[in-house]
DNA sequence: CTCGCCGCCAGGGATTTCCCTAGTTCCCCC
DNA sequence: GGGGGAACTAGGGAAATCCCTGGCGGCGAG
């Protein structure tokens, strides 16, 4: 058998090496990037059979980032490697279109596991989580909050959001995503509108308190 | 010449594990423990030449760990490897006795230069560190490194910087100060190039970190 | 005393951001 | 298959902000 091409993506650069190690073992790695955004750009060109990535990561999130990998690229498999152990994170995770979630405790043998499951079109959750996710999906309460605030912005906004919040100047972000600053800043002021914040600083808490980005 | 022999220590089993191939490349791996108790045991009986630890560990944090592996296994050189890139950290270790520091988003190169330096008896902290550590050393006030930071700031502009990160536009801080708009913007910029900060959210993000206010 | 330093205050002009408006594309639904 | 809505894009003019500059007052050193 072939070893499948994979695209690995986490913004600690040792820790990636590292992971690295481990996953040459079994596949070969075509790639490996440090940011959500050398991640899709890099996907686009390498059409890997499956991408390890992890959740936050600067420019773009993880999560983000593979709702836009699942339009650019459906054929190859996202697993989430995380510190994150919330069944939030994870029940979201799958609905972005990811086949696999596992957490940087989890053992070392959960990884080719992992891979090798999801390469065989199943999906692999990692047992430490499995009791939660189900219960956030029993109760639907909880997990429509957290979806309902989401989901009020759209991909663009979120996008955006991080970018503010991770200390860009709004010249630099429409450098970035390639656009006007006119846009980045109409982009900006509307999600300032829809969720009633007024300034800079409260956006940043915003995306803190929501994970859109770290500290 | 022999492979020097080390121990290592982290909490997330798949990141040890990924590490570990690193290490390997250039050192005996004579151990791997995953929460600092552990790891002072196993340090007891192997007695190793170096020891990679991570800072956040269960059962003992790798700062406590460090002060007893100082007295109990003095011959053993302590390296963090950790996520915290926050310079109170970084010289809280080297008062624990380490000899090394360093980030898990370093470059990989940096782990065999950190480990060389180390073992020929140097020391070695993270390029991205260093200046903000000196800084903390070279205001020795009363030994308290977070101050320096803050002592740099005077009582108006902390003012300044909690009102901003409050979520107050110039114009409202102003008011509430009675001085100017250009007042409030001249201290606000004072901050910024004191604390090499560029942009409002750098700032929130500080005042944050820094306990000036909250999320 | 007076000189110099440092923090606070504020002006002027270039730059950026805010707010309103409008064109384009894509998709859903009838 | 065409009409309607939502999202993305971007323009222009007013408003706010950034950056450089200088004046004022306190305070410690010479």
């Amino acid at each position: 058998m072939k070893k499948p091409r994979v695209l690995m993506a986490d913004d600690h650069s040792l820790i990636l090496a590292g992971l690295r190690k481990l996953v040459e073992a079994e596949c070969d790695v075509v790639g490996a990037v440090e940011d959500g955004r050398a991640l899709v750009e890099e996907a686009k060109k390498l059409r890997p059979d499956l991408i390890l990535l992890d959740i936050s990561m600067p420019l773009l999130n993880g999560l983000d980032a593979a709702r836009q990998l699942r339009k650019l690229v459906p054929e190859s498999k996202l697993i989430f490697l995380t510190m994150h152990a919330s069944p939030t994170y994870a029940t979201e995770a799958f609905q972005a279109g990811a086949s696999g979630y596992l957490l940087k405790r989890s053992a070392s043998s959960e990884l080719g596991l992992a891979i090798k499951s999801v390469l065989q079109g199943q999906h692999y959750l990692t047992p430490s989580l499995t009791k939660d996710v189900l219960e956030s999906v029993l109760k639907p309460s909880t997990g429509e909050a957290v979806k309902a605030a989401h989901s009020t912005l759209t991909d663009r906004q979120r996008e955006v959001l991080q970018l503010v919040a991770e200390g860009h100047g709004t010249k630099e972000i429409a450098t970035i995503l390639n656009v006007s600053v006119k846009t980045v800043e109409f982009h900006k002021s509307r999600v300032m509108q829809q969720l009633d914040l007024h300034t800079t600083a409260d956006l940043t808490k915003y995306a803190i308190t929501h994970g859109i980005t770290g500290l």
